[in-house]
DNA sequence: ACCCCGATCGTA
DNA sequence: ACGATCGGGGTT
């Protein structure tokens, strides 16, 4: 498995979310292959948490690219974004949807269940995940089909196609 | 200090 | 369709 590293997340964030459909997320002794994600990003994003500017929360969106953004949400689910981009460009990548095959088989789909399962809290924001050895993303040489959609759970920016989830059907996922 | 509300999920 | 549950962020 190939870590993926800083400038792979330095791209467009809709290629980047397009481009993790397929990779492996590691952390701690889990494995998964990622299989639906949703972009947010830049000044005209309405449903973006960076869309108002930069508050104490968001200001990992504004950073360097590669570190993680997790956050709670509705007082109970934390949810894991991966920064994109250049500096001072918010952007991140939230990941909806993995399909676990170590150390157990499971579909996870949903952010919440994803951290929860995990163990991802706000412990695990503003991660360097280039440069960690227990939590980062690797390319294993898989790709998948994907659709795209409009993203879910928001009221805003409805107009934009930037939710990706892979295609699941006939597709030789864990060997 | 106060109030609204959310990138969700399980139950009904 | 709805409630749980609480921190972020805007307003007073």
């Amino acid at each position: 498995m190939k870590k993926l590293d800083r400038s792979f997340y330095e791209q467009d964030s809709l290629e980047v979310a397009r481009s993790l459909l397929g990779k492996t997320l590691v952390f701690n002794n889990y494995k998964g292959i990622i299989t639906e994600t949703e972009a947010y990003m830049g000044f005209e994003d309405p449903a973006s948490h960076a869309f108002r500017g930069r508050t104490k929360r968001t200001e990992i969106m504004f950073g360097e690219a590669g570190f993680s953004y997790v956050y709670l949400i509705y007082g109970m689910y934390y949810c894991l974004n991966f920064v994109t981009e250049k500096k001072d460009f918010p952007s991140a990548i939230l990941i909806r949807g993995l399909l676990i095959y170590e150390p157990v088989k499971l579909l996870l789909d949903g952010p919440g269940k994803i951290c929860k399962l995990l163990g991802i809290t706000k412990e695990q924001n503003g991660v360097d995940i280039i440069n960690s050895e227990n939590f980062y993303v690797a390319d294993t040489g898989q790709t998948l089909e994907y659709s795209v959609s409009s993203r879910i759970g928001i009221k805003t920016g409805l107009d934009k196609m930037w939710r990706f989830v892979a295609n699941l059907k006939n597709t030789p996922l864990t060997n």
